[in-house]
DNA sequence: TATAATTATCTTAAATTTGAGATATGTACC
DNA sequence: GGTACATATCTCAAATTTAAGATAATTATA
């Protein structure tokens, strides 16, 4: 096959090995929060609110790409289990923040290093330099991507 | 910031980016994709055949990480829209074949083009090198958490 | 100010996905 | 042959997710 044949497909290959990279990568962090009982979806928004501190209802479903439908029944559900609240915002009453409780926040810091070590064993078979590298291209990737996906 | 306190925190990034980038390419890829009216697991399954020819549903659950009871809805759902059909094997009797009929071929084929431009589109932010590297990177993170992934 | 357009959240029904278990078949071993 | 274990598909209920539209609040504009 030529190189310019090799070109040709080299965008097909990319989005076949990135499916394939994420989806193994995440069966096992997937499999790690189901057993502190929460769902992949649960814990995104937890750990957006962990990292971000208290965000807008749909700036959360923004960062990790969820319809507004969904995030209303996951923050039910986390505010039943008392992880998180809502807190109407007093400049713009249309929005709600949600916030973590002390009870989330002690939750999610109780569940992060084993769910760090998911990680590490999940992406260990890239050394620090190959991951450094990965870490450039697919930041590159996903900005350029999301720049490109218009409404 | 340590260069050994950046290493510690490479996982964590990268998942982060690989998940972002993974998210913001299929959003083109989903979107294209219902178009024409499927969904992108009925794509994922199709698309499966198209490529490696009449597999088990079994097989075909395992390349694309689906459920078994999932696989039967899908098959389902492509069977009634006679894109695919179901054919027992003969030598072994609990197993069943999906393969393409000449409708889904044809569908197939008459779709695959603008499927790949909207990778094309996606993934168009990386220049044919860093294609080329991040394929790369992303084939041994892929096989390494696979081959990592114990059950 | 009034009107129109936009935004954030929620509601509801339908679509999708999973998980547990049922059924039928195949394989290994005694 | 018979028994235990493994495998492939399917069934069914429950969980999750989406899409469309309702409501309320805000912003832009005439």
């Amino acid at each position: 096959m030529s190189e310019e044949q090799k070109h040709r497909d080299d965008s097909l290959q990319l989005m076949v090995v990135l499916a394939r990279a994420y989806n193994w990568v995440t069966a096992h962090t997937t499999r790690e929060i189901r057993q502190h009982g929460l769902n992949p979806t649960e814990f995104g928004v937890l750990e957006v609110l962990y990292h971000k501190g208290p965000q807008p209802l749909q700036q959360i479903g923004e960062k990790i790409l969820i319809s507004s439908g969904n995030i209303t029944y996951v923050v039910d559900k986390l505010e039943k289990k008392q992880l998180l609240v809502r807190k109407p915002c007093a400049e713009d009453r249309r929005v709600i923040y949600a916030e973590l409780t002390e009870k989330g926040t002690k939750f999610l810091a109780s569940i992060f290093p084993s769910h760090k070590i998911a990680i590490e064993q999940a992406v260990s078979g890239l050394d620090p330099e190959e991951k450094g590298k990965a870490i450039e291209l697919l930041k590159k990737l996903g900005r350029s991507a999301q720049e490109r996906f218009h409404k």
